[in-house]
DNA sequence: CTGAAAGCGCTTACAG
DNA sequence: CTGAAAGCGCTTACAG
């Protein structure tokens, strides 16, 4: 009882005119077809409920419609709100979007790589920040575009991409903790492979030198996660008595850190002040509210994907790289 | 310089043979094969780099490898956490999975839906609970499979899904709220033109009857969002000013709401209890942890995705529905 | 204004 | 053990 799709060539039949008329009515390239004609294979379409096989449609034009995107891990709100942006974007041009969980492991991002390339996705974009070099190669060797969001890749810094100016962000937090008379101010610094993560670690010691704070001791290392964050303030509080605010490179660490910081008895803000990095929507929700370095992740979602549609559309004019100035963001956390 | 990529006419041609023959070896259907043929064809595809066209394997066998997932928002950490269920279980069967966030809007349901056919994928998973009728016929129209997740979708109870037993987990919560002394329990139904929203209604409504403590003025409703709890919230304490406890019908609202109660000079939890549903992972980061009933997420989301390539794959012999007992998750909100 | 034909890169039933 | 051929449903250059 399997009812059959529909196929052009159903329509052809019905309509007694060759597929490739019909072919060019539905893909509105009828400049020349006669109203009657194309009113009638309009109608049939429509009365068949016909939807076209893109597989079809790919096969021979080499183009799929659809972008892939590789996230570290979709639940970490950062990544879920830039793939929201990125798939409202794609969905404006009429692109479907494919996610790909990498959880940092190599192993994971060859094989969705591969899998991709081979459902010819038209581009694909990349916010992982990892040793991509593989993946890139493969990418570039099949002739497909992407392009990076918020996380350099060495040796591609100069690649399409969209990113925030870190350093600048973090020279805005120090600078306003160190006005709320802050002087020993702890940095709890990402995955030390991520450029990102590089990259704030230098914009603090180089504002905290400007003050005259800066000390070695005061750096710390998790990862991106509520688990790292908790982890890693474990460490602080085991290691260091005297601190008076902690910076984290996300909000993420920011918000497991003051966990456990409530947890074990510190008040924040009044003994000591926390300032995180992103500003995803639950940082608000905090109690206390979560001050923080806020990215447009909408906006960089958003850019990244015209800017890769623009790509695969071929148009060059476009700027490659965009950047934009994070924004301290005061609430009550410090 | 485009480099072209290789096909297996490539590898046919350089190893002469046919490519119906490279075709069968890499595709392991080469029990017949001579294993110097075999192995000549696999070292010519890996020196290569050859990567399958899988769209022009669809085409000849009608299934793309990908399945489509439509969530309200994958913005929204319960969404998140399934997506990311059902993407690790995809993956581990090689499928893909395109995902699109309807904002319960019923017209890009409409364009999603008709996309999704499109490309041909093999199934697609609902979690969304609206009026998705029209969606659903054109699914079976064209002999798509698709399973629910979490939300019921009227007249396909008895379809394929997994759900929570939503009305246990609710008077699971009303009992706790009881045995701690609250007994004007506020509750916040969510969408009322969600099947859940009702179950959960309901669950509370039994549940307070049973203690004689059921109101009508305890009703109110928002939708499953932080706004919608703050704004629920705001309501409840502008129109009634004698209330021991808010049950709300998911996280997000009660985290939103939490935040209200809390900047309006509400002490949580001595001046009022607060539950949420659902235990998302930022449950736990809330200050004061949030007291909620729990659902297996991830377990609901991987179900869901096995459920559907079971279906896909044809097994007939399984369960097709799949129910969920909920769990109270005691922190410290109440 | 319209159509015949080739082609996209696979799979698969069949023949030998 | 291997291959020729048809077919999947489109698009598109070309012819008329």
């Amino acid at each position: 009882m399997k009812k059959v799709k529909a196929t052009m060539q159903d329509i052809a039949n019905q309509a007694g005119v060759s597929k490739t008329t019909v072919s060019m009515v539905l893909n509105n390239k009828d400049s020349s077809i006669s109203d009657t004609t194309r009113k009638k294979i309009l109608e049939i379409a429509e009365e068949m409920n016909y939807i076209p096989n893109s597989i079809a449609r790919s096969l021979s034009t080499n183009k799929s419609g659809t972008i892939g995107i590789m996230v570290p891990d979709i639940t970490n709100p950062f990544f879920s709100e830039i793939a929201r942006a990125i798939e409202d974007a794609a969905n404006k041009y009429d692109y479907n979007v494919i996610f790909c969980n990498l959880d940092n492991e190599i192993v994971k991002e060859d094989k969705y790589v591969k899998l991709l390339v081979s459902k010819l996705v038209d581009g694909v974009i990349f916010i992982t920040g990892g040793n991509s070099d593989k993946s890139i190669d493969i990418l570039k060797g099949n002739n497909v575009p992407f392009v990076f969001v918020d996380r350099y890749v060495k040796g591609y810094e100069q690649y399409y991409g969209v990113y925030s100016l870190n350093k600048e962000g973090m020279t805005e937090g120090i600078d306003y903790l160190y006005r709320n008379n802050k002087r020993k101010i702890v940095f709890v610094s990402g995955d030390p492979n991520l450029g990102v993560s590089k990259l704030r670690y230098e914009g603090y010691k180089e504002a905290m030198e400007k003050y005259g704070l800066y000390n070695e001791e005061l750096i710390f290392e998790g990862d991106f996660s509520l688990d790292g964050g908790k982890k890693v303030t474990k460490d602080i509080i085991e290691q260091i008595k005297d601190f008076d605010a902690i910076f984290f490179s996300n909000d993420l660490m920011a918000i497991g850190g003051m966990k456990v910081l409530v947890k074990n008895g510190y008040r924040v803000p009044e003994d000591v002040g926390i300032i995180g990095f992103d500003n995803i929507q639950i940082a608000e929700m905090m109690e206390p509210g979560l001050t923080t370095i806020g990215q447009p992740i909408y906006d960089m979602g958003k850019e990244a994907c015209e800017l890769l549609i623009g790509f695969i559309h071929g148009e060059d004019n476009n700027e490659k790289i965009i950047r934009f100035k994070p924004k301290l963001i005061v609430r009550d956390s410090v």
